[in-house]
DNA sequence: TGCGCTTGATTGGGATACCAAATTGGGATA
DNA sequence: TATCCCAATTTGGTATCCCAATCAAGCGCA
């Protein structure tokens, strides 16, 4: 695989898992000795990764992008038309395989899964029933909202009970489509993406304070 | 301004316009030699164009990106709800000022404008009705939709009578707006929209050909 | 004549050298 | 002691150079 490759996925999962904290400077050159490559990759990795939004230009200097907690309504109320849209089409032209493969991932990781696995999964679920829609610019759209959620939602997974709500309604939202439901399918999804949102500005309220205890750049908090 | 911006500029101007045909192979040395620049900012600047869809890779090629015609119906199934969502918000968001500017761009617009002007302030105008909706996220989704849609809209500005009667659709979901007429404005943004799509659709029968006579590369056309 | 191999040119990926701007740190001065 | 200024360092931006993989053309052999 090429180093910007390399580079770019091991820079996003440091990115995604706040192992580099929100804010973090970083520099072509601190980034060329610590995975011991050449700047020309480097570069290729941080515009690449500048594209995802997870890291922003500081006048000419690179950091990894802040956390915006006034993002959080955003995102759902720009999730909210674009998933119901998604799960509507899902219902007229899901694939049986598809829908199978949705459940084994739900199987695969029932509330009292490890943590990270958890999280990674529970973005990978609603990417996967956007692409049910068969739709490519609803599922791209998705997934870059789900990326910029991401981080955030590390406050959401820390509750145990809060998982197996979300892991029931991923459930419920699976099965009325697989009835082809559309009217319900589309309730259950937007009735998620609203209560996730709430759940998450409630965690908020506690752990606003300890993430920037940690050096994390936030924004938006008000 | 720094080398990357103009050559990215420069290229961008050129793709969306159509003075690169859709499908043509740029090679990073060929660029270096056309700028005059070293192959460092030409391909920092065609990674930029990557993430927003103008370049594609080919193998370890670039191309401009073909055109896809299904993409059509699929950036119309997409710009629906998020549009309407758009406009919803922006009839209890909007400032009077903002409005006022949109307005001045209609009228600085009229359909027997330049084609060019035309062009691009069509593309324009849909990118500051979403931004009244005071969502980052769909400003921004719809703006990249939008871009995606440009190169085949030479199609629809082709005629004289169809710029008439998009003005009038644009003209009609502004004053709406202004109305705080939620309800209307989301029907005539959503007819608008399903119209502007038949328009191109149809319009797309008898150009399809003529635009494979210029070697532009062609996808999804069945 | 047709097939296949070799070889040379071209490509993108990477490494490095250089530059100008920006930053920083310390020392001189008030 | 506080402040200002200048030099050394660090930064991203750019230009080249090298390399391995790929592609093409041309040559030779069957």
């Amino acid at each position: 695989m090429s180093q910007m490759i390399q580079i770019f996925d091991r820079l996003r999962e440091e990115i995604l898992s706040l192992s580099l904290a929100p804010g973090e400077k970083l520099t072509e050159r601190g980034l060329e000795t610590r995975f011991a490559m050449s700047r020309t990759p480097v570069r290729a990795a941080l515009l690449r990764l500048e594209g995802e939004g997870l890291v922003h230009r500081q006048g000419r200097n690179w950091v990894v992008a802040p956390l915006d907690l006034s993002e959080i309504i955003a995102i759902a109320e720009f999730r909210l038309p674009l998933e119901t849209t998604a799960v509507r089409l899902a219902c007229t032209r899901r694939v049986e395989a598809d829908l199978n493969a949705i459940a084994n991932m739900l199987e695969a990781c029932r509330p009292n899964a490890p943590r990270e696995e958890w999280h990674r999964l529970g973005t990978e679920f609603h990417i996967a029933i956007a692409k049910l829609s068969g739709n490519a610019l609803i599922t791209k759209a998705l997934a870059e909202a789900m990326v910029r959620l991401h981080r955030v939602r590390w406050l959401e997974v820390s509750d145990e009970a809060s998982r197996e709500r979300a892991w029931n309604e991923h459930h419920e939202i699976l099965t009325l489509i697989r009835k082809r439901d559309a009217a319900a399918a589309e309730a259950a999804i937007a009735a998620h993406i609203t209560e996730t949102r709430d759940r998450l500005l409630a965690a908020l309220q506690d752990d606003r304070e300890r993430f920037r205890a940690h050096g994390f750049k936030i924004i938006g908090a008000d």
